[in-house]
DNA sequence: TAAATATATGAACAATCATTCATATGAAGG
DNA sequence: CCTTCATATGAATGATTGTTCATATATTTA
């Protein structure tokens, strides 16, 4: 490790300290896949645009689909995703269901994304 | 608009207050489709991998493929959308090509993410 | 409890995407 | 210049994904 003389051509560019010290910080694959899920969901316009909305106001099923424009099925479909990703939340009032976000992640996430693409 | 009463069976449950003051706070499309294309560059794990190494230290394409344990191609079409998305630059040395992160908010878009599913 | 309203869900299809393989480009050294 | 090393790129393919259509579930009201 000490002696940088190569003894063949093996590892020519490969600088094995600089990949050991990287590979100690990276997290668990699960979490990396975790975290991979989690921003596909941010990757979908419509997802998107529910998210933005929420973030002014909770809305019922049938109000986003309005606001958006969209089927009532492609909106349930994409709350689906959602909810499984813990992004929003509901309750019951009568017939309806109100969807609203869970927590503030949503809207500093996005917004360092708006911050990016307006650079 | 004063009148609540409903006339006709239309509009039962369209807020339409509600729906106008939400439609204003909504950018562009175009912005909103910008802002899911930088997103899904977050939802891919080879991707993540390669912003999580960068933000240790900057590295050339073959190191990052050793790292991953990935071929170069794969890695060079990654970066090239992690550049065309511009979340890293590059400079020439000698015959390899170094990459580092362009700017902070690769960071603080990671860690917000990490911080969501940390609950 | 039957009809109406609000939402959810399953299957199917088109579109998008990540990787692989083969090959091209481009700089450096003999 | 000709070879080698480092990276880029194009086409092909298998996998994933968003929407639609049809239908199911669940709550309220007549």
């Amino acid at each position: 490790m000490a002696d940088q003389k190569k003894e063949n051509n093996d590892f020519i560019h490969v600088h094995e300290d600089v990949i050991e010290r990287v590979n100690g910080s990276m997290p668990d694959d699960e979490i990396l896949y975790e975290l991979g899920d989690l921003f596909k969901v941010f990757g979908d316009t419509t997802r998107i645009k529910i998210l933005y909305v929420l973030l002014e106001s909770e809305m019922c099923v049938y109000d986003l689909a309005q606001v958006l424009n969209m089927t009532q099925s492609a909106i349930s479909h994409q709350l689906q995703i959602l909810k499984q990703n813990k992004l929003v939340k509901f309750r019951r009032e009568g017939k309806t269901i109100i969807y609203s976000l869970t927590d503030s992640h949503v809207s500093t996430i996005i917004d360092q994304g708006m911050e990016h693409i307006s650079e």
